[in-house]
Formats: C-alpha cells, sequence, structure tokens
DNA sequence: TAGATTGTTAATCGATTAACAATC
DNA sequence: TAGATTGTTAATCGATTAACAATC
C-alpha cells in the first residue's frame, strides 16, 4: 500500500467516513455508494472515491463498497487497528472533560495519563486515572508506550508542555490551548482550539 | 468595506492574527510587518498582506501594521466589537468545561444560557449561570438576544437541539458533537469535533 | 444483457506564493 | 535619498469536480 503524498484534507475526511460507517453497519447495511456516502456528508462522490483510491481498491464496480470491510480498511489506514495510548497535561475543567470521555474508546484511542504543574492537582483521580507531577512524564510515556499528547493548559505553558512531550517521545500533539506552538517536522500537531472557531463563527453573523 | 468573497480559510486565520497582535500590543510594540507575523505563526507574508486586504488598506508602505489600529480593524470585521451572547445545550462534562471559560470573555463572547434535556442537570449551577429545561430555550435566546448556539450534547441528540436553536433564531452553531448536522444554507456551522481530530492525528503516526 | 458504480484521467476551480511598482 | 514594506497582479500549485471507460 503505497502512499503518493496524501493530502491533510483527505485524512481529515477518513475519520468522517468512518463514522458514518459505523453507523450503516449498526444499521446492518452491507454496501454503500459514494453517492449514497456523498449525500449523507455532503461531499461530492468523486471526491470520496478518489479519496478511498489513495489507498486502495476497496469498492466493486457496479455495486458500491462493503461496508465491514471498508471499515476494516480505514482503520488500518487511520492506525486505529492497533491500541494508541493518549497522555493529556492539563487537569483542569477541559482536561477532565476530556479525560472521562471514553466516545474514542471504540477506536482504541485511551488516554492512558494525566499530567498536572500545579501540586494541588497531583493526586487527583479522575475517572480511574490519577493526576500525576510532571516530573513523572518521561517515565510514563516511554513505559507505558504513549505516541499521543493533548495539551490543555493555559496558553502560556503550552510551548513548554510540547517541549516536555517531544523530549518524552511523544509523535504528535493535539493542542487546545489558544497559541501557536513550535515543533521540530517529524511530529504532527494539529490545533484545538474552540476561541478561534467561535470568532471566526461571528464573522457570519449579520 | 465591501467583501468580495471572502474564502473560509481567510476568516479563520483572522482570529489567529488577533490573537498575537494581542500579544504584541501586551509588549507594548507599535508597528508589525507581513514578515514579522509570518515568521511568527509559520505563513507566507504574501498571504498575510492578501488576507488583509480584501478588508482594507490597513498597512503603511515601508511601515508595516500599526499593532492597536490592525487589532481595532480585525475585531471590528469578526464582529468582535459588539456583544456576542452565547447559548449552549449540553451541561455533561465538556458543557460544563466551556461554560467555565472565560477566556473568551476579552473578546465579547460570552456563554450566558446553559440548557440540558435532563431532569436532574436542571437547576445546577455552572459558575454563575443556572442550567434550564430546553423548554425554556426559545423565550430565553429570543430575549436575551442570543446569536450563537453550542452543542456538547450526545450525537443521537446533535440534530435535534440543532433544529431547535434554529427554530429559536440562533444563526451560527458550533458542534462538538461527533455527527453530521443538517442545517438550513443561512445558518452558518462548525465542527469541533476532537475524535475526528484524534483520529487524524493518529494517521501520522508512524 | 442492461443498469449501476467504480477507479482514474482530464478539466476546472480556488487558494497560495512570487514578483514588483508604488510609496512611506 | 535609500531601504523597507505594502497592496496587487500574475504565476504556480494543489484540490475538487466532471467525465467516462471498465466491469460487476
Amino acid at each position: 500500500m503505497k502512499t503518493p503524498k496524501i493530502s491533510e484534507a483527505v485524512v481529515r475526511r477518513l475519520p468522517i467516513y468512518l463514522r458514518y460507517l459505523n453507523v450503516l453497519h449498526l444499521q446492518n447495511v452491507q454496501t454503500v455508494s459514494s453517492s449514497d456516502l456523498g449525500q449523507k456528508l455532503d461531499l461530492n462522490p468523486a471526491q470520496i472515491r478518489k479519496d478511498l483510491a489513495y489507498f486502495g481498491e476497496f469498492g466493486k464496480k457496479g455495486i458500491g463498497y462493503d461496508v465491514n470491510y471498508l471499515i476494516e480498511k480505514i482503520r488500518q489506514i487511520l492506525k486505529l487497528d492497533q491500541f494508541i495510548q493518549v497522555a493529556l497535561v492539563g487537569a483542569g475543567n477541559l482536561g477532565r472533560a476530556l479525560s472521562n470521555y471514553n466516545a474514542f474508546l471504540k477506536d482504541n484511542m485511551k488516554i492512558v495519563a494525566v499530567f498536572d504543574a500545579m501540586e494541588s492537582k497531583v493526586g487527583d483521580k479522575i475517572n480511574n486515572l490519577t493526576v500525576q507531577p510532571m516530573q513523572e512524564m518521561k517515565q510514563t510515556i516511554k513505559s507505558m508506550n504513549i505516541r499521543i499528547g493533548i495539551i490543555t493548559v493555559p496558553a502560556s505553558e503550552a510551548q513548554h508542555v510540547a517541549d516536555e512531550f517531544i523530549q518524552s517521545g511523544i509523535e504528535a500533539i493535539l493542542n487546545f490551548a489558544p497559541a501557536i506552538i513550535k515543533v521540530p517536522n517529524e511530529i504532527r500537531i494539529h490545533h484545538a482550539d474552540f476561541t478561534t472557531e467561535l470568532q471566526s463563527l461571528a464573522f457570519y453573523l449579520d
């Protein structure tokens, strides 16, 4: 399976496909066409076919895509066929909310460690996790084979936390802090700053 | 100020510019050039100049942009020069975390009402807000002149909540539920689903 | 077989970047 | 004036969409 420069836009659509395919699976739907998908997801059918064709020939001409097979394939592509351990730094309101979130459990991703720099938060329980001090981060990340880090600290601390994540061997970061973070090229970083999101929404008000 | 088809990509960068300009303002920096900005934000300077030029001639040739003036202008463009009231539905962990978030206070956006369909949550206090029942939504949204709605309910409820928002006269929606939501063309909807975000991150793991 | 739908090439569209005259 | 930097046009790049032969 060779991957000739997959654009980020394509990668971002794969989880969308997967989510709806899972719904179809639950409804016992066997087969789906690109135009079915396109209609439901507000996407162009040609785009969906093209996206999928980057990774292989998953469909059958005249028939469409087998739902279960396509789920399996997309999960492989997204590496969701293996367990992926996630760490989170910043046990504030948002950090706790995300840690409690179990929605991704079914996708083999799980927050397995939570850290905070504040003495007073260390030792707190969040579900079945205990907030650990920053000093334990490197050790824990290595021993638990944690590969993705989530940042939910104030903007002023975000770069520092990212640096520590990288030092600890994290491969990808999801940053919720409203800050630009500099990372080496080999580290993948996505931003999920909802103040930015809200502000750009305001633009579209009359 | 005419706006000849501003692309979404442009609108999404404006809050990023604003955020960094606010930092410069706090540092008493008077003037900034597009290449300064570009370096700090990892963007092409030509792109920054072009983005801003959609809305007016804010810079001075040979000098750059006056920080305070540009802040004022971008705030106008994003409509952050007026108070914008926000409602939130779904007083779960994430909903409570967002309601507590005061980071956008400085930008004149504020969550002023929280709703939940569960009897047991109605009446709960979140900071200085009281969780209201869904039946009060339409009335509250109209009387408080709420224009943006945030959805933090389970995916299965998201479409229903969106429909109620729209019925109540909401103009734009920020959806945190992992679901595709159908809305009329005149309603703006942004998605902030972090499971999707995490899954696309996984793709980039080795 | 006839109808449906894929995978893929070509055409289109739009966004980013380069270049440069204007000018502070 | 000389140096810097804008605003804007033109060039490039990349992503989306249309079209269609292949084939189930």
